[in-house]
DNA sequence: TGCATCTGCCTAAAGCCTTTAGGCAAACGG
DNA sequence: CCGTTTGCCTAAAGGCTTTAGGCAGATGCA
């Protein structure tokens, strides 16, 4: 009756984070994304094991395409100049797709994380620090804390907490990074 | 038929924080929470708008809880042993509540969010920082890296981001703090 | 104490989401 | 060209949300 619509779980997870963008990360359903393509939504079923497997899938994405621009940004660059760049790669990659941003904070059970990019992010991460001169085990605390910062930062920030007030989100966003800078040049020894 | 239980909007939100911290907040439902007390679902619409009422309350509950944690370890105490005790606060209350933690995380509409304690908890943050040498902006800058880290650090280890690596979560959370303290004390001026 | 009112929990029902089972027809491969 | 596979469909059961309306226990006043 109906032609084939050539569902796929790969087009599946892109129509999928496109509508976390949208919609919200929470709000994204099967029901939803069945709509989307005019498709019955026990047709989904064939191609995602089900809800839960849909949003991981979301996460697994958000993961690998800020590994991606990570990666890229992080190419030639070394120092505070890579530590910027870095930070920024999320900060953007959130504000563009708060929907995937958030998806990303799924907790993922373990080997499910270990196969994902979470593993370059941790890498990545480390790496930059090479632009400093830390050791073992600051440099575990470092980048704790960098994680740390950049996902708080811009998980406060997407949630509303600094619009509206002065200085602006970018302007406190700079001077951190100033201080982080200074801070891994000068990090206090136990 | 039926013996009044006496429900309350307090009790429904008491019990609903309990249950968000045994089975994690996303799972709580009104639903759930009618069985919790034997009773009909219909029964809780007369104490709670809706489930989005309900999960607003556990938040302000939590944020509440909190200020009230916080202002209580930072009576008497200045600089390094305020930030830490007030850090020790949110990592405490997360751990011993991850449910009504991931509760506080939620978006509050504007003029929820002005009415709730959520105030407090900036009012003191800035309160800390009297205990260094910052002045505007740079005050404001410092607030809100002191709130991602918090946010940020309790986040990512309460989604197991740290679990199972050395060194501990614990001895990273006090050199980060080591680290804010001695950032402070040298915030890089523009 | 008696009675009226109010309040609180109930039944009923509609709407939406999830998930599984089984069917039919289009696409594909020999 | 035809058999097999594959993809989307219908059907159905179960759960959560929310509203409307009803009945009885609690409350308050005489």
């Amino acid at each position: 009756m109906a032609a084939r619509v050539g569902l796929t779980p790969e087009r599946l997870t892109q129509a999928a984070a496109e509508l976390a963008d949208e919609v919200g990360f929470d709000q994204v359903t099967v029901s939803a994304l069945a709509r989307h393509f005019d498709v019955k939504v026990a047709s989904l079923y064939s191609h995602v094991k089900n809800s839960q497997d849909l949003r991981t899938r979301i996460a697994l994405l958000a993961l690998e395409e800020m590994a991606d621009r990570a990666a890229d940004a992080l190419a030639g660059r070394a120092g505070k100049d890579a530590l910027t760049a870095f930070a920024d790669v999320y900060r953007d990659y959130a504000r563009e797709h708060p929907g995937r941003y958030a998806a990303a904070q799924l907790r993922l059970d373990p080997e499910t994380a270990a196969a994902s990019a979470g593993v370059r992010h941790a890498a990545m991460t480390r790496a930059i620090l090479r632009g400093y001169d830390l050791t073992e085990p600051d440099q575990t605390h470092a980048v704790r804390m960098l994680g740390s910062v950049f996902h708080g930062y811009v998980s406060l920030e997407l949630a509303g907490g600094f619009s509206h007030s002065a200085p602006d989100a970018q302007e406190s966003w700079s001077r951190i990074l100033d201080a982080l800078d200074a801070l891994l040049h000068n990090w206090p020894t136990a």
